[in-house]
RNA sequence: UGUCCGGUGGUGUAAUGGUAGCACAAGAGUCUUUGGAGCUCUUUGUCAUGGUUCGAAUCCAUGCCGGACAGCCA
């Protein structure tokens, strides 16, 4: 056991909450009693699958959530349709579910389906609010959707122009862009910057109503186009898109950009912390300045940056692991080598072991590279805990026991879990043929080596000691066979038992065993940063996968798909979809620690 | 040569003016019918220079280094 809960729990006043910047500030609002309820919000894009990134996100948002008894919304940031899809829309919802499930699932915050923010008065002021549900609910829940503020944000926009803070401009995106200037050098203001707000009002309506193309116009802030702050610079706050909407559908053609979008989301859900990644920090003046302009009711929300996880030898971003996908170098976003959180499901990984991930690695404003050893740390911990022992033979090498008879079968006694007693005991069967591992034999073994070979002897494990008595090979030379003696009596309970053998192998009944696929994973790239410069799939590493047929003690043949696996002495491994009744299918989802590994390699 | 944000062992993180700690990694040992797990121990660090202070990783100044930002993406 390592020295500190895997589980965060304040709640609990258990010792080891999670401490961080961010829950610093959170800790200072509650004390200063600042919200009536802390309110965080999970916001990702529907435009791909979430990753071990969003994981540490998550964590983060429901987290906090968890801890000083509040709410995280789930929500679609869906303000851009040409790029979204329901496909993605549906795993976001089950991945979250499935990563928060018996941790924070009773803080997820959603919606009655269909469901619109609702017109109020608050201090005598017009408020549009949409409050979550949390729990069981008796109306079918949906997440919420920033596509579903359309109207409330169109409503907010004419307000901007009302007030002479906003206006339509009839720059092409390519003038705007000139326009803009560059960080070190100020803009210039558009020729259509100082319009009436009649006109701006006439303009904004008929972009609505779909009298102008896409790009002809936009919806701008007037802010300042001197401003050191590019965002500052007259952000751009609708565009025409005359496309349909995966959640919306057809009513709309004119889009709410990210940075208008987002702070008003925020607010209509009464978020009170909206925590985002460092590279929005400089567009917080501006989700301020929206707020600030509206004249709103509520408390305003405040966005708060932290680092996004970096994790070696793999990609992160979206784009890159779309391009994965689509250009068919893994086998869908649930590749067990993607770092996608259906992935390392798929692949075996459990939500306590992301969970204690995410805690690990901790919260801050630096951008570093977290180490791939510390997620494989987590996974090998909990499997170690959960996983039942099984007996496996990836790459099997016949052995007969001369002196045992034949037809004899013997069911021996082996145990499930040596670090859970109450995982209970197994048979496995023996007989006079079985299978090990190649690995495990070696004609002229270097120093240290602890298997067999020719004349040594090595335990079969819960079995007998047996000794290497001849080597059998075919005509190329290949070792095909070993002929061994068993002695009989050093069975557990047996009077040899206790001898002092260096090497314990693992083995299998050959008339017994079952064939199974196994597929084995190693990491996807040969560096640890493949996008350090140039096309990183120039790094991918041939070998992220290797399939064997293995041998498995028979009682795998009933091996289910929500438990994990350890095959002993190889690692740990859990059932894949693709398993059929007639052909079971494992993904090997961590091999253990391996120390001899290490030695031969030293001594190479 | 713009604005903002960072810089603590190899990596990630703690210490919020008062003993630089933890985890991973690495190494040594112990135990073991998994070369797994466990247990014990060890190595390695405050970007630099000044200043404030009895005392600085922490506050101030300057410098150096790194990151983000110039989509009608999010």
């Amino acid at each position: 056991m390592a020295n500190k809960a895997s589980e965060p729990a304040a709640a609990t006043g258990a010792p080891n909450t999670p401490s961080d910047f961010v829950r610093d500030i959170v800790i200072a609002h509650v004390a200063e009693k600042r919200y009536p309820r802390i309110h965080t919000r999970f916001p990702p894009e529907p435009n791909g699958y979430l990753h071990i990134g969003h994981a540490k996100s998550i964590c983060l948002n429901f987290g906090i959530a968890r801890e000083f008894g509040g709410v995280c919304n789930l929500r679609m940031d869906d303000t851009n349709p040409t790029k979204e899809d329901v496909e993605y829309v549906d795993s976001i919802i089950e991945d979250v579910k499935w990563l928060i499930r018996g941790w924070a699932d009773d803080r997820l915050g959603l919606k009655p389906k269909g469901k619109f923010p609702v017109a109020q008065t608050v201090n005598g002021k017009n408020d549009f609010y949409l409050g979550p549900v949390t729990g069981a609910s008796e109306v079918p829940l949906e997440p919420f959707y920033a596509s579903d503020y359309f109207d409330q944000t169109y409503e907010y926009a004419v307000q901007l122009i009302k007030k002479g803070v906003a206006y339509v401009d009839d720059l092409s995106a390519e003038d705007t862009d000139k326009y803009r200037g560059a960080p070190d050098r100020p803009g210039q203001e558009s020729p259509f910057r100082n319009r009436s707000i009649e006109e701006n009002l006439d303009l904004f309506v008929r972009m609505k109503n779909g009298e102008f193309p896409d790009g002809a116009r936009t919806l701008r802030a007037k802010i300042d186009m001197t401003s050191p702050n590019v965002w500052m610079r007259d952000p751009v706050l609708y565009r025409i898109r005359h496309a349909e909407h995966h959640h919306a559908g057809a009513k709309w053609v004119i889009y709410p950009m990210y940075d208008f979008a987002h702070c008003l989301s925020d607010y209509l859900e009464g978020i009170t912390h909206s925590i985002c990644t460092l590279e929005f920090e400089v567009h917080r003046p501006l989700y301020d300045w929206i707020l600030e302009q509206l004249d709103l009711p509520r408390p305003l929300p405040h966005q708060y940056e932290f680092a996004r996880l970096s994790l070696g030898y793999t990609v992160m971003s979206k784009r890159k692991l779309m391009q994965l996908v689509n250009e068919n170098l893994v086998s869908g976003w649930d590749d067990p080598r993607m770092p996608t959180i259906s992935g390392l499901r798929r692949r075996g990984v459990t939500p306590e072991a992301l969970r204690d991930f995410a805690y690990n690695i901790g919260i801050t404003k630096y951008n570093g590279i977290t180490d791939v050893s510390v997620l494989e740390y987590c996974i090998r911990e909990d499997l170690n805990r959960r996983a039942l022992r099984r007996l496996a033979v990836l790459r099997p090498l016949k052995v007969v026991i001369t002196n045992y008879p034949e037809g004899q079968v013997e069911e021996l006694e082996a145990v499930n879990n040596p670090e859970d007693p109450g995982a209970g005991k197994r048979k496995v069967p023996f007989s006079r043929e079985l299978y090990i591992e190649r690995e495990d034999f070696m004609e002229a073994p270097p120093p240290k080596y602890f298997r067999l070979r020719p004349g040594g002897e090595v335990r079969l494990k819960y079995a007998y000691i047996i000794k290497c008595d001849e080597v059998i090979k075919d005509a190329a030379g290949q070792v095909v066979e070993l002929r061994c003696t068993a002695d009989l009596g050093s069975k557990t309970g047996g009077p040899t038992a206790a001898r002092k053998v260096k090497g314990t192998v693992h083995w299998v009944s050959a008339a017994h065993a079952m064939d199974a696929e196994v597929r084995l994973y190693d990491r996807l790239f040969t560096v640890p940063v493949p996008d350090a410069s140039g096309d990183f799939k120039q790094h991918l590493n041939p070998h992220s996968l290797e399939v064997v047929t293995a041998k498995c003690e028979p009682g795998l043949k009933d091996a289910r798909p929500e438990l994990r696996y350890q095959f002993e002495r190889l690692g740990y491994f859990t059932l894949d979809q693709d398993s059929t009744p007639d052909r079971r299918v494992f993904n090997r989802t961590i091999a253990l620690k391996d120390t001899w590994a290490k030695e031969a390699r030293k001594s190479a």
